[in-house]
Formats: structure tokens, sequence, C-alpha cells
DNA sequence: TACTTTGTACAGTTTTTTCTGTGCGTTCTT
DNA sequence: AAGAACGCACAGAAAAAACTGTACAAAGTA
């Protein structure tokens, strides 16, 4: 507490550029299935220049920890903060993952890879469930024919969700990056 | 109204088939954003065997006209669905779009692009505000670093959001399907 | 062992989202 | 031009999600 006038005019100024880019990044966070507040914790701690505390986030985002606890929860099962050790502190200490790659790679493979394999489960149970009822109502072609209608858009989509699976392999195995190299092409302009 | 025994027989084996595979797709639709009863329409309209009006799909769903078309509309800005015109008609219909590759392209190039393009935007505009506060506080070494070490991360965050935006232009141009082919490679087992 | 401190479970409250019914402008029919 | 059917805007109701304060278990400290 306390700065001198010449401190708290900077740090006003550094507040003021972090803030946009806090709400920005917290903005964005939808897409990752965050809420707008989980979103701005993240981008606090995005800035910290070193880890938090619970305490420490409650008082910065003033807000109760209880909400500080349950954030931080949702952005460690994305992986999205990392859970810090410091020796001689009791608290808990968390800070956000910097790596945004490797973010990206882990929410496809937390979010998006359970449901790409639940649905290639079901797809395929479908399509074996379908194949049977095609042979038990092998006299009634209208069946039969809806049957087929049906066993062909579930082999479609069968098809795509192998499809991104396999696209998910490529962002964990770094493949991804033969085809799009972190470092941009040089540019002539 | 009124089908004899035989297709009511069939009718509810059918359905059941449907029904798995219609929940478990509007399961997943949350990681588009989507919420689970349009989720649910979405399945509905995907087994449909032709385009369907909203009293349709009000009737199906057991909901309300106004929710359908709030349903299909948000389906609609996604590109999930497409407005299919007959001949005849007055109702407008609709049908799910089955290339789940565009639908996938689609998606990321209506949500994700959004905020890339924004967040570069606001990443440069900061960037350049960093500038001239390291020129204004020049005299303060604090300040300076503090600035640095805001800057570095915001250019890493730059760095990877132009990656982002790469990534979505190889699945829109299709460069990505060179990578990961829409068939897969033949298996041996 | 008794005393702190920390993180989270839980119940209740507030806020947000989803859903419905009514009503109106538009378009098609006659 | 009048009438009917359609889709959607809007306001209110219902449902879901987010947030808070309290209470308690676990783990450290004296």
């Amino acid at each position: 507490m306390g700065l001198d006038p010449g401190k708290e005019e900077q740090n006003a100024a550094l507040h003021k550029v972090r803030k946009r880019v806090i709400e920005t990044i917290g903005r964005n966070m939808d897409l990752y299935g965050i809420s707008l507040s989980t979103g701005h914790l993240y981008g606090l701690l995005f800035f910290a220049d070193k880890p938090m505390t619970l305490d420490e986030m409650g008082s910065e985002m003033k807000m109760s920890k209880t909400s500080m606890s349950t954030g931080v929860r949702t952005l460690l099962d994305l992986k999205m903060v990392n859970k810090v050790w410091e020796k001689g502190s009791r608290k808990d200490l968390y800070e956000v993952e910097y790596d945004w790659y490797q973010t990206f790679t882990d929410f496809f493979d937390i979010k998006w890879r359970k449901s790409v394999e639940t649905n290639i489960m079901i797809l395929r149970k479908s399509m074996e469930e379908i194949d049977k009822l095609v042979k038990e109502y092998a006299e009634e072609p209208d069946m039969v024919e809806m049957l087929h209608k049906d066993k062909a858009k579930l082999q479609d989509a069968y098809a795509y969700y192998r499809w991104l699976d396999r696209l998910i392999d490529t962002f964990e195995n770094g493949d991804i990056y033969k085809l799009v190299p972190k470092e941009p092409p040089a540019e002539n302009e």
C-alpha cells in the first residue's frame, strides 16, 4: 500500500493496457466453454508476474474465494493453468500454461476427443443394430430401404469422426506443425 | 395416423436406434456452444428423410414453434442446417448440412476466426501502446522491465493467434486434407 | 494435543439462459 | 382487396448456471 505518486501513475498506465487484453482474452474463452468470469480469471493469471494464491485472485477479481476455487478447477481441468509448488508456502499456487499451442492441443484432447470416442462407439453399435434389423425385417422392402438410408448416414458420420480423431492425433503428435509451422514463413511486406 | 401393427413395430425399432444416435449427437453439440435442446433438434433433422417445417419439428420435439424458430436460426448461423426451397410449399423448409467436414470448417470460420481476428488486432494495438509507454517511462527501470515482460507475453500470444489463423486457413482451403485425408489409410486389421 | 490456516462441499441467492404464448407484419391465396 | 397462414419479435415464466457465505475436513504449527 501507499506507493509514491509516480508509481501509481505507472501502475495505472500498465493496468489500462492489461485490462484491455484481459477482457479480450476473457471474452474469447467462451470458445472453450468457459464462463466470462473464469475467462477473466485466466487473463489475470496470464499477466501475473508470479504464481498466485486463491486469496490474491479473489481480492484482484473482487470475488469470493469459493468462486476462485471453482474457476481455477475449471482451468485446471483444461490444463490451462498449472499448480505450482513453492517451498514454505502452505497455500496452493497457480500459474497459466504459457505454451498456448499446448493449451490448444490439450483442449481438443480433453473435450473433443472424449466426444469423438463416444460417438464412434455409439455409431458402431447402432450400425450393428441396423444390420440386425435388416435381417429381421428382410421381408419388408419399405423398412429395409429406411434402414439402408439411415445406415448410410451413420456411415458418413462414422467416417467423419474417424477423420476428426486422426486430426486430433496430429495436434498431439505435432504433425500439424509440419503443415502449419509455428513460425510464420517470412513475409515480404 | 393409424399404421397397421406391423408398421408400428418397425417404427418403434427404428425409432429406438435413431433415438440413441440423436441423443449422442445432441449431447456433443455443446462443443459448438449449442444448447442441448438445439442439439436434439439437429439430431432430429439429421435423420429426417426430407426437409422439415417448423411445425413438424415442434410436434416431433414437443416444443413450441417459437423455440424451433430460434433453434433453427442458431443452426442456420453456424451453417449446420440449410434453408430449402420447395415449389408449392409456403412454409420454410430446413435440412441439415450433411457434409460434416464442411460443418466443421464453417464452425471454425464463423466462431474461431472472428475471435482470432479481434485478438490479433487488440494485441497489435496493445503492443504499440506498450512501446509508447516504454519511451515515456524510459527513466524508470522497474516500469520498463515490467513493460518488457508484458510485451514478451503479448508477442507470444500474437504468434499463437497468427498460427491459429493459418490453421483455420488450411481448413478452409482444404490443405488440411493433405495432412489428414478424408479416407483413412487402409487398415490391416 | 490444541490451535491455525487453507481449500472445498453445500445450501441459498442472484443472474443468465431457455422456453412459451401472444401478437403483429409479411406473403400467399382467392 | 380480404382472408389465411407463416415466421418472428417481444414480454413474461420456468429452468439452469454462476456466485456467495457458512461450515467443515485436512494438513501444518506450536
